[in-house]
DNA sequence: GTCTATAAGGGGATAGAC
DNA sequence: GTCTATCCCCTTATAGAC
């Protein structure tokens, strides 16, 4: 999207669409979703999706590009930022992860899923960019008495305030957590992140 | 199966049509696995899956229950046992998990993933299956003085563990940790664990 | 840009011979 | 139990009118 807009305008076609297919695809996975669905979601003629995005594939992939910068977008700059400290980055991390997949609880399953089974599409979207910034990292790790490395350390903030979400269904469904409880059970270990980081890494 | 065969017998028909879908589907998917791939992989004529399993349905059915087994015994009745100390109970957690996981990498992203796309499947599956004992496990975080709560204690405890392998491909695209040292990196992570969880938990 | 109609092929399932 | 041949619906995609 080129210019957003404001307001009220009501979405264009295009929009209409990439939105419809947005949420059948994170729903149920590309080959589940079939083009009928969408054009009946979106409210638009079967043949409109082929005249704007060419093909199903084309489609989903503007998706999976759309949905990968919304997971990667909360962490990439924050962690590269050399003036943001440490406890700052993961406290903002928490917090922003936390809403983000309280609104989108399948972002992160979808994701992880699609970027398992379908690994060819990532090597495309993540080219070029570099995803984490160790040697930023690395420097603020030791600044703050911390033992543990980089790769440890990123894999201890995602496990920590992703996992719940990913393991959503296990969770719910063994009954450790009601359905109901589930936005306060992950609000309350957000709180306690920056804790349990200094804790472990010592 | 009703009877475990020993040494060499080769597969029964049923038995090659079920270790070809447990591949494929855990692969691909559901949707994008044609009932035409299983038969050739598992080389036996198309119409046998359905003399056997009766549809595409059922057949994954099947796999989905070894599956979601697979991943739930090496935990359920370990927590369970009164007579293993929670020490005991994350360590053996902890390693057999690391090696159930090297040797079946695609197991959590595939089952995770199903049970949110797919949830009215695994309510048949789990139901009746009381698959934490929150009592034991209440009575020996107090004896451990630790203070979280069961859900949190299992949550981290599950997050340490599986995290890894559910994000290996943003952990080894990002250049986190090398492919080749994918096995390292989880076998120190398993050895830390319960150092981890004494810390968190206090 | 949007519609209807239809092409072209894929995919699950089964009848019936052996 | 296993095979061949085939049914028939569903799906993606496009031609061509408006």
């Amino acid at each position: 999207m080129r210019f957003k807009t404001k307001g009220m305008e009501p979405l264009t076609t295009e929009q209409k669409i990439i939105k419809a297919a947005s949420k059948l695809f994170t729903q149920k996975g590309y080959a589940a979703t079939k083009t009928r669905e969408i054009a009946e979601e979106a409210d638009i003629n079967l043949a409109l999706l082929n005249y704007y995005f060419g093909s199903k594939e084309r489609l989903y992939k503007e998706v999976v590009k759309d949905k990968l910068w919304m997971l990667l977008e909360v962490m990439i700059p924050i962690l590269s930022d050399e003036k943001v400290s440490l406890e700052e980055k993961v406290m903002t991390i928490a917090e922003n992860y936390t809403q983000l997949l309280l609104e989108h609880e399948e972002l992160p399953i979808f994701i992880l899923n699609e970027w398992t089974v379908n690994e060819d599409l990532f090597v495309d979207i993540t080219r070029d960019a570099r995803l984490f910034a160790k040697p930023v990292i690395e420097k603020q790790l030791k600044e703050n008495g911390m033992k543990v490395s980089v790769p440890d350390f990123i894999a201890n903030l995602l496990s920590l305030i992703m996992f719940s979400f990913v393991a959503k269904p296990l969770i719910v469904s063994s009954g450790l957590v009601e359905e109901g409880e589930f936005a306060n059970f992950v609000n309350r270990r957000k709180g306690k992140i920056w804790e349990w980081m200094t804790k472990i890494n010592q």
